[in-house]
DNA sequence: CTTGTACGGTTGTCTGATAACCTTATATGC
DNA sequence: GCATATAAGGTTATCAGACAACCGTACAAG
């Protein structure tokens, strides 16, 4: 089914989003200082050229995002804005290359470290899903989308066999984050026994997560990720 | 107006967020199952008794959440809840000895290997600020805020010379937190010659990243978190 | 069986008005 | 003079109604 992929088409894309996001960076970037009133929303009506209700929702999420403060009566006001407070990886933040990789780097840390963890806390229930999440990897034809969330489900799992929420809750977070990026980038690259490959991994590291042996779950997994890397032509330095 | 009105309405809560948040309530309760479809908006505001403005703005929050998807034409959907999107660490959370336990392993493991990166990575710009930061916790009189600070920064400058953003923000938003835990238990604790041990430790570290020595950065930060953990009477496993 | 089209329903946006609220200035009482 | 009360104007919050954009379905046409 070689259909042409015409996603390039400009979605609305929701207007209060992008507004927001445009009167966001206008706080970020400190043009709107930090406690600074913002224009009214008549006038922000005016120059954005839309009308009040758009602004409105606009500054709705910007409150919610925690950029503005609003007061009935008074106006709304930038906020200081602590952008590691919100932990947002924007999804234009991966485009290029070094981004990628420097991500992929913090992922390579948490879940080595996981790896370990997982051979000393994990138990009974954990193995059997992690063999259910290999076998229905096995079962997907190719790297298609159910590989994909097979392949997630297998670095999830491994990462609740830590019993530690945290690290579920970051590596989640960042595997959900680069897969995303490999799944946007599939078409140009040559994926297609590579899942054996994925597979053969992943079993070397649930065996070794199943002997509770640390160090070994710990190399396997530095060693699953490094190729995971290479396969998409980064280099991961190993420390 | 010699009528008292003592009226239980405080409207003045924000009206929209209060709908959101019995909707949001309605969704992650599961009497509004996952998939499903929100009444219209005008149902919903004839049920609230309030304008369909209202809850536009309602639903918009949900959906800043991640907890409804709406469609032009179609309607509101509820999503699945994923409580891992958000990432969010309570304060609450971090009461219990064992949510504190469990992030101060994460990050342990973070900030090892970012000592290991800002070995390699560093400039020199660099190292001038770890000392400057060395040299105002050397001021701090005791384990004040200030030396706090200070504390904090030199983790924060240590994720910074790893070159790799999402260290940093990452350590960043951990440290910050178990840093305020501490401040929040620190009354009980006897922390007076405490700032010469940390500060020991952080020189260590300092020396060990600026021979660009990986190994031994790591070992130092390792062993300066271990320390750490103990003073405040935790035991964290070493892998 | 596929394609085109009309139709009703829903969300998205616009417009205008009113209520609630804050700030400032002015008037008032002492 | 000074503190308080009152009025005025501006801003956000909410309301109300309308139209536009869009979707899903049903049905007709080929």
């Amino acid at each position: 089914m070689a259909v042409a992929d015409f996603s390039q088409i400009r979605r609305n894309e929701h207007l209060p989003a992008r507004i927001a996001a445009q009167i966001g960076r206008e706080i970020s970037e400190g043009r709107i200082a930090p406690g600074h009133k913002l224009p009214t929303e008549h006038l922000l009506a005016k120059t954005f050229g839309v009308s009040r209700s758009v602004i409105r929702e606009a500054i709705a999420q910007l409150r919610n995002e925690g950029l503005v403060e609003t007061r009935q009566g008074v106006g709304a006001f930038a906020t200081e804005i602590d952008r590691r407070q919100s932990l947002r990886i924007e999804q234009g933040d991966l485009a290029d290359r070094e981004s990628f990789r420097s991500l992929f780097q913090l992922r390579l840390a948490l879940e080595v470290e996981a790896a370990g963890l997982a051979a000393v806390h994990h138990t009974s229930p954990d193995l059997a899903k992690l063999d259910d999440a290999l076998a229905q990897m096995n079962g997907a034809e190719k790297w298609t989308d159910e590989g994909i969330v097979a392949d997630l489900a297998f670095h999830r799992l491994v990462a609740a066999a830590t019993r530690n929420e945290y690290f579920l809750q970051f590596i989640t977070f960042i595997a959900e984050r680069t897969h995303l990026a490999i799944n946007a980038a599939r078409a140009s690259a040559v994926l297609e026994e590579i899942v054996e490959v994925t597979i053969a991994e992943h079993v070397a590291i649930r065996d070794a997560i199943a002997t509770r042996n640390p160090a070994k779950a710990k190399e396997a997994m530095r060693h699953h990720l490094h190729g995971a890397a290479s396969r998409l032509g980064l280099k991961l330095e190993m420390l």
